[in-house]
DNA sequence: GGAGAAATGTGAATAGTATAACAAGCCTAG
DNA sequence: CTAGGCTTGTTATACTATTCACATTTCTCC
């Protein structure tokens, strides 16, 4: 129990998932839930559910189930998102425009507090509250803000090397758009966003 | 081998992940590669490549290793997109105007083939080649291209029922954007992208 | 106040995945 | 032609994850 390095970390990736369902409920106003009702909306078994946050300690209580607030707010501290993390963009293209944009990050522990991109006819540019910044102030730019998450929205060509300029200022965890794969140091994190992937992933099952 | 029933669904998810890294090769006209290689490039261990290509066949030659070209369309054939689908969106908000410019979508058996918006203001933009259809046609337009792929980039609070008007469409994959768990009938795939869930993963691991 | 229904947390059992290791095949170099 | 070095496909092993099943607790309702 609280063993951090014990926690598989495929149940950590389902934690947002419950965080998100747990959101719902909020607004639905539900005050208690269970991870029979949980599971059915998530389509995970009721277990899996009862394992999972058991690995953290024990939120429920038999009979009556989870407390929706409460367990909603235990997660956030778990995931360490009860707070506001600042956020850099690299490339502001359609999509780096498209995540700037997007108002709901705020919810959810996230902010995005800088955008970078290499080209002159870019910087300059302001979207909402930021200026869009040239890659030449990235590290600095990211130090003084003291941000530690990044999102790579540049062409797949350029990701690599703007995964290693992140890291170089001290950013920790990217999510990366670019369909490539990335090599970084030791205690950074990535993750990946390719929704080309995820559609050949479906089309293997249909029919042709 | 080649008894698809029995291939593990963990499997399907990586070969796009291959796919991804051999179009790289290409592009870096290497002619062969082998196991190590790739894992190398994608931190996977060469036997789980071997593994998981070994359940469609043998693609690889001793000493030698696997040609790049070859391996490459041996995969897109077992993903079958060595075609183009076409795909739907819904939702024309920053998103999905990003989703309906974007190039990458072409060269990995994808096309963007019709966008539709609830929203009486978007209906009839021209976006590219296509122009903003409302709701009250989307069964019909759905149904006379033959769409069987669609991308869901509209409000959690609309996603379910938006997802439910596709599959009555004849929609058998989606794409979810919004951040929410949505229910579809047997035979009906869905993936899901949320950026903020991967964010959270990983905030877990960073130090506060 | 007590019976019955509902729900948790968890150890045991099952199922699924990944790694290790190696025989067999292929290529190169001399 | 042969020795040596690589690399595959695969079997055996180890590891990880999920589900089952139940003792225990809580709540509701009469």
């Amino acid at each position: 129990m609280g063993n951090k390095a014990a926690i598989p970390d495929i149940v950590i990736g389902r934690l947002p998932i419950y965080l998100r369902a747990l959101n719902r409920m909020i607004q639905e106003n539900r005050e208690y839930t269970s991870s029979h009702e949980l599971g059915e909306r998530l389509g995970i078994s009721s277990a899996q559910i009862r394992k999972d946050l058991s690995h953290f300690g024990e939120f429920g209580k038999q009979g009556t189930g989870y407390n929706v607030r409460y367990l909603y707010e235990q997660l956030r501290q778990i995931l360490k998102v009860d707070r506001e993390w600042l956020m850099a963009v690299v490339g502001i293209g359609d999509l780096g425009r498209a995540i700037a944009h997007y108002r709901g990050f705020q919810a959810r522990g996230f902010r995005v507090a800088a955008l970078f991109d290499a080209d002159p006819a870019k910087v300059g540019e302001r979207i909402g509250e930021l200026t869009v910044l040239p890659m030449s102030q990235l590290v600095e730019e990211i130090t003084r803000q003291n941000i530690r998450i990044a999102m790579i929205a540049v062409p797949a060509s350029e990701a690599q090397s703007v995964a290693d300029k992140l890291v170089e200022a001290g950013v920790q965890a990217l999510l990366n758009y670019a369909p490539i794969t990335i090599t970084v140091p030791p205690g950074v994190r990535v993750q990946y966003i390719d929704p080309a992937a995820h559609l050949q992933h479906m089309t293997y099952y249909l029919t042709p």
